[in-house]
DNA sequence: CTGTGTGCAAACTCTTTGCATAAGT
DNA sequence: ACTTATGCAAAGAGTTTGCACACAG
């Protein structure tokens, strides 16, 4: 299994272009190993600690910018102080749970928008982002 | 019409429980002379040295934040290491431009959304953002 | 072998905080 | 007067960078 998961890995980079080092491999089975998920730099470097792999911080950082643009992963769009990354590519949607900083998936995923507006001159569309912002109840 | 605007400012502030200094009058006044507009910490900063308004960064930082407490602005949901307040509190969208970390509003607000899922036990929807992300078109 | 990637620590940016001073009611 | 807000500078968090060493092709 762990093997398969290199393997995928290894040809995910080189198709990517970029080059299937120890820690980019090891990185990228961290990352697809588990399916969809959204993470931070620190949950991603903390989880390489624990599975034996020996990566510095600023490496998890370098490596998950290259594969934002090589369009492996891409960036959640919650503002707060931490960056998220998603493995999902695909148009999906999140909650987000306001001061207490946390991105929820969506369970369903039937959200539909109509009326998308189009791209100013030589833009074009990267990704929707539907953010539902929560807060918790109070009669206020 | 600067008296009025205090006169404006003012009210809002007593209405949302702020004693209307002169920063926060200042501020406001700042913050709804121009309509609907999205900034950061600085540029509302500089705008207030322009106009002659002696105002630390610490209070433009503190005095957004309460503002968005008391639901007079909101924070956008943009990632990127700078956060956009806005003073469009309504349901209304931006296009953001990625690499350029710019935030432009979405020009007809026609978007409409469906199947909006429930929000989990406790916790009430806040709003809706929709963020699309645009990147400069190329043959990649 | 040659060039690219990594690790470390230091630098940087944006933001928050503590405490003395100033302003609002 | 009494309480809350402000300003400053220093601290803090997250992220980026420079350079020597290590690894992939």
């Amino acid at each position: 299994m762990v093997m398969e998961a290199k393997t995928t890995s290894e040809a995910k980079l080189r198709e990517a272009g970029l080059r299937p080092t120890r820690q980019r491999v090891a990185l990228a089975s961290l990352l697809y190993a588990k399916g969809d998920r959204h993470l931070t730099v620190e949950e991603l470097h903390e989880e390489a600690l624990d599975a034996g792999i020996n990566v510095s911080l600023a490496t998890v950082y370098n490596t998950l910018h290259q594969f934002t643009e090589a369009r492996m992963i891409r960036v959640l769009a919650v503002e707060g102080s931490r960056t998220y990354f998603d493995t999902n590519i695909s148009d999906h949607h999140h909650f987000f749970v306001e001061g207490r900083n946390e991105v929820l998936d969506i369970p369903q995923n039937n959200i539909s928008i109509h009326n998308l507006p189009a791209p100013p001159e030589g833009m074009e569309i990267s990704h929707v982002d539907v953010v539902i912002r929560l807060r918790e109840k109070t009669q206020g």
